[in-house]
RNA sequence: GGGCGGGUGGCGAAAUUGGUAGACGCACUAGGCUUAGGACCUAGCGCCGCGAGGUGUGCGGGUUCGAGUCCCGCCCCGCCCACCA
């Protein structure tokens, strides 16, 4: 075999490593490129396929832009705080922070035997203190500015896991990483306040060059809707009781239309009111049930609405004061709003099921529908409204508020799905929040000089379950001074979640031993934003949403220069095991690059990650499949032997080539890239081949395969490596055919193609395709309607 | 239920503005080379048909000289969100 891929793999890769060539000159007057992949977190299964096809796509571009002389920027690191760590630390037995460097070394290089060109003196890893330092100081500046903040929350606990979970981490009810049903538990969290940033993280969007589709799932997530808060009185009987409430509508002018008042069972107001209903043990007995329920049976949207009555009490509907009652049902979100709706059932399905259950009236006040079959929820003329009646429902909306909000009963108002962020962890392998609890200042920040506040060492990393940290468990790292009196206080002993470290781990790529600051504002401003950030479309909502969030948080407090982190984003496909299943550690089906990198070579693997099919496609992985781009480079190998000393004039095929790969780069279509170089190659294999061709082709062909590239280039007598070349430039003229072949229709059928000169006019196509015998027994003496002609491409004779 | 993708050979897939459907690769078939081949070379490879030819991009209709591509109606698959008032 002549192609020794291990030789050639391991020759080029030190050759790199030892050339620094990879390495970005901060100092360079050329155009900069950020090229950014998400860093991986390091689990323990190692590298599987699916990695590399996002690292591959990165690594074409960050060496073609290379080429086109910019100075890239393309480093790697870790993400290496997480619950998986600490979980199979804990399983086996074994020290967290060893395992974890032990799986970043071997991540480390199996991503080295890929030949990627990562700037390895950047590398970082979100566990190394000299890191979290930093992500520590960002929490205190949140903190100093108001937007991190304790609460008791029932918050979603993982009881297998023995943690709080963010919303974002919560599945159909269950947790994200081990499935069990989440609970509810009401403990102290420290909560991030990203709802405060909710207009702007919308807004912003419009600017970023990102998938459509992640933009809509955060617009979803963020769930902006404009509507109106309504104030409902809230009476006894004997009217000594009188509270107010406000409830949240989209829908204002649907208000004659609401029958009754629904409450979510941990609306305020129940407290008040259930001792005095004549059925308070109805209420407290639904009020058990529910809190008993898990999140996932309460949104079960297959089971029947419940709820129950408040009797005693009603409710005024502000519109035209008539008396309607209260319930307490768990379709009704405390989280949403305010906890509380009017229920207009003519006019909502959900309050429409509810209505029909327990036989509540239905009134109907938008026409269009058909109320005795479903609710109406479109839009219409009023009915049955008073003065409003008549009016078109777009119209009512603001309209009934405007009239409302005259006697202090209704404003227009803004309500977001987006919940603030609960940022604490009751786990060890996290970043410790850098604040002391003291009994005469409070919650008092590190000073920022006493940083990092490193993680202590311990014994046994077991969650206690009791909603504290293993850290509770030290007693000499937990009792402290306070920075502020001095007195003796204690430390938090709550860690970060996961996300806190990938939140700004791009800014510190650009400054990564800085020992003063976070970033030197000079580099940051020469290096962001990142020009494309590639990787799993499954961040669209977590890790995308909150490094946005702590990106604007900074740049308020003056610190980065740019609104958006990440100026154009690239999902890449899922690769997806044979049989179409996800690939997963659980189902064995984990296929690892090693031993493919080692059979077939690191270039016909990264080769076949990104001709497998569309960049940003679900694909299957076929083990077959990289054979063909093993093939391929070992034709361009034996090219080699076939150089020809003189050069033979011009070569139309190269340089339409190399239109066609320079725009399949730039347009993220590697996999139609290589096979126009593999059409390339194949005709040079039997026309044979010049050396300024072959050194055009081993020139496109070093980003997708770099070593091989790299090795024929030297075996020509270049002493130089390629990676210093120009990007080739192609002719247009040459791109051009100068001889093209014309589709010969007739009535719209294809019957013949000819080949003629270019650019001929309609009238000599015409008596060409003519003579052919295919078309002209078929026109024969029929009157030719009319001639359809497309220069170069077809003519149309209609009989 | 909502949003976003998608449906093309045995398989992964190509196909700027409507203009040769199936490029490229895998698998397969035949022949060659060979002590041997899971290597290489040559040819073939949507379906029906010996052939001329017909037919063909989920299904049904439409526009057009011409539709994978545009319009109307339906079916199916994937992902994400989901009692958000």
């Amino acid at each position: 075999m002549r192609y020794d891929h291990q030789k050639i793999d391991k020759k080029w890769q030190d050759f790199w490593q030892e050339s620094g060539l990879f390495s970005t000159d901060e100092k360079s007057d050329k155009a900069k490129f950020y090229c950014l992949d998400m860093f991986p977190y390091p689990s323990g299964v190692g590298l599987h396929v699916g990695h590399p096809r996002g690292y591959t796509a990165t690594d074409i571009i960050s060496r073609y832009k290379r080429m086109n002389g910019y100075e890239v920027l393309h480093p790697m690191g870790w993400d290496a705080f997480g619950l998986p760590a600490e979980n199979y630390a804990i399983k086996n037995q074994v020290d967290v922070k060893k395992a974890t460097q032990k799986n970043i070394d071997n991540f480390r290089e199996q991503i080295k035997r890929l030949g990627l060109s990562y700037d390895w003196s950047r590398e970082l890893s979100t566990t190394d203190p000299e890191y979290y330092k930093w992500t520590q100081w960002i929490f205190i500046q949140l903190f100093k500015k108001g937007l991190a903040y304790q609460s008791m929350l029932p918050i979603n606990w993982c009881p297998s896991c023995k943690t709080g979970l963010a919303n974002e981490e919560v599945i159909n009810g269950e947790c994200e990483r081990c499935s069990t049903k989440v609970e509810k538990k009401k403990i102290r969290q420290w909560v991030l306040k990203i709802t405060k940033y909710a207009d702007r993280l919308l807004d912003d969007l419009e600017s970023l060059d990102w998938p459509e589709k992640i933009k809509e799932m955060q617009r979803n997530w963020i769930g902006k809707s404009q509507g109106a808060e309504i104030v409902f009185s809230i009476k006894n009987e004997k009217e000594s009781f009188n509270e107010k409430i406000k409830v949240f509508t989209t829908r204002a002018d649907t208000l004659f239309g609401a029958t009754f008042i629904v409450l979510s069972p941990e609306h305020k107001l129940i407290d008040k009111i259930k001792e005095e209903a004549s059925n308070r043990d109805e209420i407290e007995r639904y009020l058990k049930e529910s809190q008993s329920k898990s999140d996932l049976e309460r949104t079960d949207l297959t089971k029947e609405k419940s709820g129950v009555g408040v009797k005693g009490f009603f409710a005024i509907n502000p519109a035209d004061n008539s008396k309607i009652p209260i319930w307490v049902a768990d379709y009704v979100l405390a989280s949403y709003g305010h906890g509380a709706v009017m229920s207009v059932p003519a006019h909502d399905q959900r309050d429409y099921e509810f209505a029909k259950r327990y036989n509540l009236p239905i009134k109907e006040v938008v026409s269009g529908g058909e109320i005795s079959k479903e609710a109406y929820i479109g839009e219409g003329e009023l009915l049955d409204s008073n003065d409003f009646s008549g009016m078109s429902s777009q119209e009512a909306r603001g309209e009934m508020v405007d009239h409302l909000e005259k006697r202090g009963l209704a404003q227009k108002a803004t309500s977001y799905k987006l919940r603030d962020w609960i940022f604490s962890r009751q786990r060890y392998w996290g970043e410790p929040i850098p604040v002391i609890h003291c009994d005469n200042c409070g919650v008092v920040p590190l000073n920022e000089e006493d940083l990092p506040l490193k993680l202590p060492e311990v014994d046994n990393y077991q969650p206690t379950g009791t909603g504290e940290s293993p850290l509770a468990a030290i007693e000499e790292w937990v009792e402290t001074k306070c920075p502020k009196c001095n007195a003796k206080a204690k430390r938090e002993t709550n860690t970060m979640p996961q996300w806190a470290g990938s939140c700004w781990y791009y800014l510190r790529f650009i400054d990564p031993r800085n020992q003063e600051k976070l970033i030197s504002s000079e580099k940051e401003k020469k290096f962001m934003p990142v020009d494309l950030y590639v990787g799993g479309a499954e961040h669209a909502v977590l890790h995308l949403l909150y490094a946005r969030f702590w990106h604007k948080f900074l740049y308020d407090i003056g610190l980065v220069s740019t609104k958006e982190p990440f100026a154009k984003l690239r999902n890449q496909g899922l690769i997806l095991a044979q049989g179409g299943q996800k690939m997963s550690k659980s189902k064995g089906n984990v296929v690892s690059p090693d031993e493919l990198v080692k059979e077939y070579g690191a270039d016909a693997f990264r080769l076949y990650e990104i001709f497998i099919g569309p960049f940003e496609d679900a694909v299957e992985w076929n083990p077959r499949g990289i054979v063909g781009t093993r093939r391929f480079l070992e034709k361009v190998y034996d090219l080699e032997l076939s150089v020809k000393k003189d050069d033979s004039g011009e070569d139309k095929l190269l340089h339409q080539t190399i239109k066609k790969v320079t725009e399949d780069i730039e347009r993220f279509k590697f996999n139609t890239a290589i096979s126009s170089l593999m059409i390339l190659v194949n005709h040079y294999k039997k026309e044979g081949i010049s050396r300024d061709s072959f050194e055009a082709l081993l020139k496109m062909l070093s980003p997708f395969a770099p070593h091989t590239a790299e090795e024929l280039w030297q075996k020509i007598g270049n002493k130089e490596s390629i990676m210093l070349c120009d990007w080739p430039k192609f002719n247009k003229s040459l791109a051009e055919e100068d001889q093209v072949k014309i589709i010969v229709q007739v009535d719209g059928r294809l019957r013949e193609t000819i080949e003629v000169a270019s650019d001929l006019s309609q009238e000599e196509v015409k008596n060409i395709a003519l003579e052919k015998e295919n078309v002209f027994k078929r026109v024969g003496d029929k009157e030719i309607k009319k001639i359809v002609f497309i220069k170069n491409k077809l003519i149309n004779f209609v009989l």
